[in-house]
DNA sequence: CTCGAAATGATACTCGATTCTCACTTGCAC
DNA sequence: GTGCAAGTGAGAATCGAGTATCATTTCGAG
């Protein structure tokens, strides 16, 4: 195991991830490599600090991160299995819901349901 | 002070807001009547067990409750005072969204700003 | 090869949210 | 008034997420 490079190995896996992960579940997709969970918080922290990854809130708990080069996009969450898929598209319409004196910045639009592989084995 | 009604204190408070509150947030507006936060939280577990009462996450960390007789409605979230606040109608397209596969039961939409209050003091 | 700064993994620790414990109080039946 | 089950407030206990600590390891410069 290489010493010094785990943090990429950490980036590399979020990278590869179909849609936000936690720092938990990215460290369990890593439990075979020996990296620690401290390094996994200390590449993501990293990270955000320097602008490559975006911590987002998906609701089903705690925080997730992802890479921040990517489009716009939503969140779909499985309610079965937890996970959070990458969804892409908008909505309009949104700044129909904006009550007068108040001033929208940002929105979130998350789906909730069951995933392909959830809704198979049902 | 009356006993064995602070229950219907707490959830009273939570009828009168304008936006689903936090435990926290519900035992400060009650903070004159010595309701203590442990009655707050009992009365908040009861309320979603009798079902009379939805938890919601907003983002902006944590969990709040609000009384679940409500029409269907979505959140903006102040980024300044982190208040949460009711928001009425809903938005279309959401299906479009979804990938093939996947079944949505739920959806949230959270619009994140400034509320009329931070906006003005600005 | 040798040295030192930075990285690493295991684990102890901190912090906040929520629940539990317990002594006391209230409301109600009798 | 008495007895008792349920409610209550204060603070302790618990739990999970994230951070700090520390001995060890790695990697590049000289």
């Amino acid at each position: 195991m290489q010493r010094a490079k785990q943090q990429q190995t950490v980036l590399r896996a979020l990278g590869e991830a179909d849609g936000p992960l936690s720092a938990k579940e990215l460290w369990s997709r890593l439990s075979g490599t020996g990296v620690g969970l401290a390094t996994v918080y200390r590449a993501l922290r990293r990270g955000v600090e320097e602008g490559s990854l975006a911590s987002v809130e998906t609701l089903g708990g705690g925080v997730r991160y992802e890479p921040k080069n990517r489009e716009h996009h939503h969140h779909f969450l499985c309610s079965i299995c937890n996970h959070a898929f990458d969804l892409f598209g908008c909505v309009e319409g949104l700044e129909s819901l904006v009550p007068d004196g108040f001033q929208m910045t940002q929105h979130e639009v998350v789906l909730i349901g069951t995933c392909d592989a959830c809704a198979g084995a049902a």
